[in-house]
DNA sequence: GTTCATGCAAATCGTTTGCACAATG
DNA sequence: CATTGTGCAAACGATTTGCATGAAC
């Protein structure tokens, strides 16, 4: 996960500060080729490759973020009913919740926006019991 | 989005019917990787490509899911506090809610499971208004 | 016998990386 | 001058697709 893109101190970097006044100034969650675009039109010789090593730093930086359920493959689920899923962070494996599906999530985004919301869904992140051995024992009965 | 996999009538398929099967039997979520590794035991002449053929037949036909945002493109955010997205399903546009992070769905689901959880991501589902033209229209004051 | 399912290999697409050179400290 | 930033092109990994063959209707 860690590619170290930069090991050592950062150096300032004009196309990364533009790269994240463009997101700071966007609220459509662009993609990296929408950053491109963009970005091309100041700096004529750009290269995507160079946009993405710096869209990765500014995630390791932490100032933006990516939209995203942290997983590259596509996972697959048969159970077609509405319920929510816990995803580990250590261990990357995705369960279902049994805590019900809550239909009024939406209709408060319904009465609070112009948005015509019909479902949601929810990823709760943290530690599966196997990756915290000495958490929450004292839940056994 | 459509692609048209099969665009007449489907025929029964030993590969396919085991695919959903493996799916409805399992809970952990898989990636097409691991179906395929299950499945080459039973059909040792299998191919990934037919594996991801019966996979989209199967998320066509609705009997299975995908977990993810509906997205193949990374989506970036430079707004770093936790907060809520909104998903147009026309559009794909993906806009901030300002509705308040709930931290107490964490706690719900942290008393009733053994996870550790610490937060949690929501996407709502639905129309923005440029793609939903003539409903809600009375919200306007 | 027309249409669908399959294996195989090649293609595609978003993203990452190796390399040579320019720019910074 | 040691190290970082960059452009360019090649590589990568997950997924899709074209084609030839075999099976189902």
């Amino acid at each position: 996960m860690d590619k170290s893109y930069s090991n050592g101190k950062l150096r300032p970097s004009k196309q990364r500060d533009r790269i994240l006044e463009l997101l700071r100034h966007t609220g459509i969650h662009p993609t990296a080729q929408w950053v491109y675009d963009q970005m091309v039109k100041e700096f004529p010789h750009l290269s995507m490759g160079n946009v993405y090593r710096n869209i990765n730093i500014l995630l390791k930086q932490g100032l933006i973020k990516k939209i995203d359920f942290g997983s590259t493959f596509d996972r697959l689920d048969a159970n077609t009913s509405r319920h929510y899923h816990f995803v580990c962070e250590t261990c990357s494996a995705i369960t279902d919740l049994q805590i019900p599906y809550d239909p009024s999530l939406d209709q408060r985004v319904n009465a609070n926006t112009h948005f015509a919301v019909n479902r949601h869904k929810i990823q709760f992140y943290g530690h599966c019991e196997k990756c915290v051995p000495n958490t929450k024992k004292e839940k056994d009965p």
